[in-house]
DNA sequence: GCGACAG
DNA sequence: ATCTTGTCGC
């Protein structure tokens, strides 16, 4: 699919963070149009021996949840990870991976945040932004906002408060596990983005797009790393 | 200054 | 996220 460029990447975090801001006004949050009948979910993963970073992407058909497709991508780390800027690390390899797409999903979900961010620009609203695609941010844990305990049942979910305003769901995608955070990124509202987490729910806490995804880069990881016979890379003390 | 802090 | 062993529970 077609990735748009809106800035460039070797930012210094000052400056990512005026992206961050810039980007902002251009976000379209509404309901979700049509049936989203193809979907797509990303993912990293990265090592911190050799450097290397893992992105992939898996496309799936609702409602029977079979994968149509999937890409995967390995490169050098180029950004460390700084909360609240995790799209100048993560994004690139993922935007990738997303170019090389054949097909064109309908909404893609991501493993990291999308409004639910100091400035609203999560790694999910970003990528919404580059791929002019309606998505949605799954995040396992909180970056910020307040919330009450969602209720204990799969689909029970409370609201999440930024700044006086609601700007994501902490939803229970099955009972017995932590809920997740979910919100909009792009051209998607909260409601239609709840209401797509579950429809991808297989049954285990992460939906089965970001599922599969994170197996696929946690595999490319391993096997990475068990080929590689060079001496641990250069990190800070 | 102190605590929080997606992956 | 990654580093790591065992272990509690269905």
């Amino acid at each position: 699919m077609r990735v748009r460029e809106l800035h460039r990447w070797d930012l210094t975090p000052r400056e990512a963070m005026r992206v961050q801001e810039r980007l902002r006004a251009r976000l379209v949050t509404r309901p979700l149009r049509g049936a989203v009948r193809c979907v797509a979910g990303g993912d990293i993963a990265c090592c911190n021996r050799t450097g290397r970073l893992f992105a992939a992407v898996v496309v799936l058909r609702l409602p029977e949840l079979e994968t149509l497709e999937e890409v995967r991508v390995a490169r050098g780390v180029a950004y460390p990870y700084i909360p609240g800027l995790l799209s100048f690390r993560e994004a690139p390899a993922l935007l990738e991976a997303f170019a090389r797409l054949r097909c064109a999903p309908d909404a893609v979900l991501v493993d990291g945040q999308g409004q639910a961010h100091p400035r609203g620009v999560g790694i999910a609203a970003h990528l919404g932004l580059l791929l002019d695609t309606p998505t949605v941010g799954c995040a396992k844990s909180r970056l910020c906002g307040e919330h009450d305990e969602p209720g204990p049942e799969a689909g029970d979910s409370a609201p999440l408060f930024l700044g006086g305003h609601c700007v994501g769901a902490v939803l229970r995608t099955r009972r017995g596990v932590r809920p997740l955070y979910v919100s909009p990124g792009h051209l998607c509202d909260i409601a239609s983005s709840v209401r797509l987490v579950l429809d991808c729910g297989g049954g285990y806490r992460s939906p089965e797009p970001v599922r599969r995804a994170h197996a696929l880069v946690t595999r490319m990881r391993i096997e990475a790393g068990a080929r590689d016979h060079s001496p641990p890379v250069a990190r800070r003390s």
